[in-house]
DNA sequence: GTGAAAGCGCTAACAC
DNA sequence: GTGTTAGCGCTTTCAC
């Protein structure tokens, strides 16, 4: 690869200058830039990334923290993030970060040395008060998880009304035994989707019932199945349910269907995030939509705009209850 | 962040010993090294990557080129690279090539930056001579799709064999019309396969029909229900499929489900991949497993030997056909 | 065993 | 408008 010096040399004028019609300073004579032109064209010159990084402290690079590839809710937010970044002229480190601290603590050096400009962070199972301390001192957006104290910028929706809005539309359909299946509450969307069940059953004078909320420790398929077949064998068993992910409903409708119990005349499902699955399993499953890609979109251009040092604000993002077939 | 001066200025040493230090030399006497352990953790001091790499020209950052992220078969895999680089001290950039050259072109200039250590391309659509260009000078590997004309180090499964096998088992099953959902026969996988599955069909003496294959232009579920409703269409319509992805499976099966047809009584199915989700569909999906993780693992395996400078040979790995209720 | 000095490729400040 | 110089943080000779 050749460098700087030798285009400059090629061309017949100082490194400085060829470094002035790269970053297109406007200093510059037509001739000479002409001239210049030239010769990385006639070498292939790239610009070394590293030494002008060195140089400008800046990598161009941003950080993404997920928990988990695997899980199709996290790609389309990332489709959009990269797009936005690559317009900017930015790329994107993927970093999945296992839930292990160890994994974490890597991506948060990479910051510190300089190597990445910024963090989206939509890993809700990060130590937060190390992610708040780097906040302080570098660019950090949360992006779907979020610090309800407001320490952190994010983008996010609002999940307690879209549960709400989910649970609501089982009651409006005649359903008065709705169960819940949900995450962990470690996590805060869980929670706050928690009270947003809890406020619709309230409000339409419905029982919360203690054994009809299902609390999984992973996020996979099974997990869904297996939280099914618990509210399968109550004796009390519920007739609709709501779970807070399409992988858990997705889990639970297939214990359904092993069951041989019809959805939705036996039990009703709904599920959330509108994942490209939730419309290939049969019945289709009613969700709720979040603009994923536009979230991308959005907290890739605030992060963006932190980096520069501009202020930014809070972002809410509206939610779609996608009613389909199996309520 | 400290700087490796300001260290060696609280202990009292060189830069240059601190770096030793940093570094593992041994030829720094234990006092010192203590003296210089000791400054590095009172100033928390973080080696920077970037001074680091531009004086080494190295950058412990390994490219993963894939299509899409949202492609769950991409998943284990990158699973098994990413646990297998950070043991051995590198980091991964995940690279959404979306099939676009564009996108390709930006990555390979990050190895030529040398912002990167070496390449994995998990990339069908990959600009093949760009990339075989890049392999003279640069550590690359293939993973699953590869050259057949071995100018690239790769990782992948004998998919003649896999799909041969798939079919002689739904023949086996005394099914006699067997179509065949393959993808753009530009994939080197997609033409390994349908060879396997004619293979399989002459071998038992049964017709290679041309309106029995269809060939997808995507890689989405919509594409497999797509093909599926024009098979269904077929005045002479076939009772198994052999679907060359889960994807295209699972959206095979939903036409299915919706004409009210059984699987596998009315069409027995079969899929490849084993992704999670073939799993949760009903009935289950008959699938071919490649080992994926184990695949991530060897590619940066022989990626990390290769930057080192070792001498590597390709790898063909097993593959298992796991039969589930779908035939 | 340790320090001084050079240099990786680049850009910004300062001359002219 | 362009060249010269210095320096980003680090590692690696080469002295001593």
């Amino acid at each position: 690869m050749a460098t700087i010096h030798e285009v400059a040399q090629k061309a017949g004028v100082s490194a400085a200058t060829v470094s002035r019609v790269i970053n297109n300073r406007n200093t510059v004579s037509d001739k000479t830039r002409i001239r210049v032109e030239q010769a990385i064209h006639d070498l292939e010159y790239e610009p070394s990334v590293l030494g002008r990084n060195l140089r400008n402290s800046e990598s161009r690079l941003l950080l993404v923290l997920i928990p988990s590839i695997s899980n199709p809710f996290y790609s389309e937010i990332i489709n959009g993030i990269e797009d936005t970044a690559i317009a900017q002229g930015y790329n994107i480190l993927l970093c999945e970060t296992d839930s292990n601290p160890d994994r974490e603590a890597i991506y948060f050096n990479m910051i510190r040395n300089r190597l990445a400009d910024g963090i989206i962070s939509m890993d809700p199972t990060v130590n937060k008060e190390k992610l708040i301390e780097l906040a302080n001192t570098y660019p950090i957006v949360q992006c779907s998880e979020y610090e309800k104290d407001g320490s952190i910028s994010f983008v996010t929706i609002d999940n307690e009304l879209a549960a709400y809005q989910a649970v609501r539309h089982l009651i409006k359909l005649g359903q008065k035994k709705i169960a819940l299946i949900n995450s962990d509450e470690k996590f805060l969307y869980a929670r706050e989707r928690r009270q947003g069940y809890e406020k619709a059953l309230r409000e339409f004078g419905l029982p919360i019932k203690h054994e009809w909320i299902y609390i999984t420790d992973q996020l996979g398929f099974q997990s869904g199945q297996q939280a099914m077949r618990v509210l399968l064998n109550l004796d009390d068993r519920p007739t609709a349910v709501f779970a807070v992910s399409d992988i858990l409903a997705i889990g639970a409708l297939k214990e359904i269907n092993i069951n041989d119990l019809r959805v939705p005349q036996d039990i009703a499902l709904v599920g959330f995030d509108k994942i490209s699955f939730s419309n290939m399993t049969h019945p289709t499953l009613t969700t709720v939509a979040q603009p994923m890609y536009k979230m991308g979109c959005l907290s890739a251009t605030m992060l963006i705009n932190k980096i520069r040092g501009k202020r930014v604000d809070n972002i809410v993002m509206d939610h779609e209850l996608i009613i389909r077939e199996s309520t």
